[in-house]
DNA sequence: GTCCCTATACTCGGATAGCAAGTGTCCGAGTATAGGCGG
DNA sequence: CCGCCTATACTCGGACACTTGCTATCCGAGTATAGGGAC
């Protein structure tokens, strides 16, 4: 079970949009040029943000991606199931109702317990990720940058916003 | 992200194990048409069970599957690991470190906020599987099954249990 | 009658195809801007 | 000099190939058992 690779590239870019000045924008070859990651599928997932309402776009010169709402009301949930969907990572098929001891579905009252020790962990992972926000990730990465890399950050913002 | 089928089926097969009087085993085949899933493919994830010892092998005739540890002792978290890996859900590619802010190893002393974050998700999740175990399992089902369902699951144990 | 031996049938185990979903890419639709033209 | 118009270039958006990993299956390796034969 492993995460779409393009959740992480959701999140760093989402981060990024958080530091921008408010009104700004940022078209999507350029997150992927500050990324290093194929422009192409990129938009692919900043299309995705774009129809869960994380970010909004706009067209044309001097256009691109920005959040759509302040980076401290986005949690890093919304992204995760912005980019992966919504459907809970345990598909329970009901095995129980096959084979021999096969009933009629009014024999199966409760869900069965591995479905619903699934659905605990699955509620638990969700609660965590919604526990952190955009401003945290952008926060964190900002306090945690070298002056370097801070310094090459601030300088290419510079080039790219006009 | 979906977690693979093979899980479902090995938590089932797991329970049942757990009701099996000490010392008797059962074999695929047995389990796969009790759950009415192909038994082939259910063997290999039983393999892997059996690599992660959880369950002991009993190979000729009379031979199969039974718990190689007291159910009690057995969490689904154990069950999800041997049959999913253990590799975590998200993997970083540290993305950071791309792209025009790219700077040497030494400039990022401290692991990404992103990947922290899904660290503690992956966390959350497990230690939510580690809280049930194979015993709550069966019980549980045991407890919930109606009296035609059990009737006819301890007739059919009896006929593939001479 | 008892013991041993052998053939058998039953079991697991890893190696082998098929398919769905994620990965990667492309070109067309839409729009703010910049320049030119007319008044 | 000012306002309008148009052409342009830049952006997003969805439709199209490719690869990885899950799904499904098969046949060979190994062993407890049952039956027969010898003592």
């Amino acid at each position: 079970m492993r995460l779409s690779e393009g959740v992480e590239w959701a999140a760093h870019c989402a981060a990024v949009l958080a530091t921008l000045p408010p009104g700004a924008a940022l078209p999507a070859a350029r997150l992927a040029e500050f990324h290093g990651v194929p422009a192409a599928y990129l938009a692919k997932h900043l299309q995705a943000l774009a129809r869960a309402g994380i970010v909004e776009t706009a067209r044309g010169p001097r256009g691109g991606y920005r959040l759509a709402r302040p980076a401290s009301e986005i949690t890093l949930l919304e992204i995760v199931e912005a980019i992966d969907g919504l459907e809970p990572t345990f598909r329970c098929t009901e095995i129980r109702r096959r084979g021999p001891t096969a009933s009629s579905a009014r024999h199966y009252p409760t869900i069965c317990g591995v479905h619903a020790a699934m659905l605990r962990a699955d509620a638990a992972w969700r609660s965590e990720l919604a526990r952190t926000t955009v401003q945290e990730l952008a926060d964190g990465a900002l306090r945690n940058a070298s002056p370097e890399v801070l310094a090459k950050g601030v300088r290419w913002m510079q080039e790219v916003l006009p």
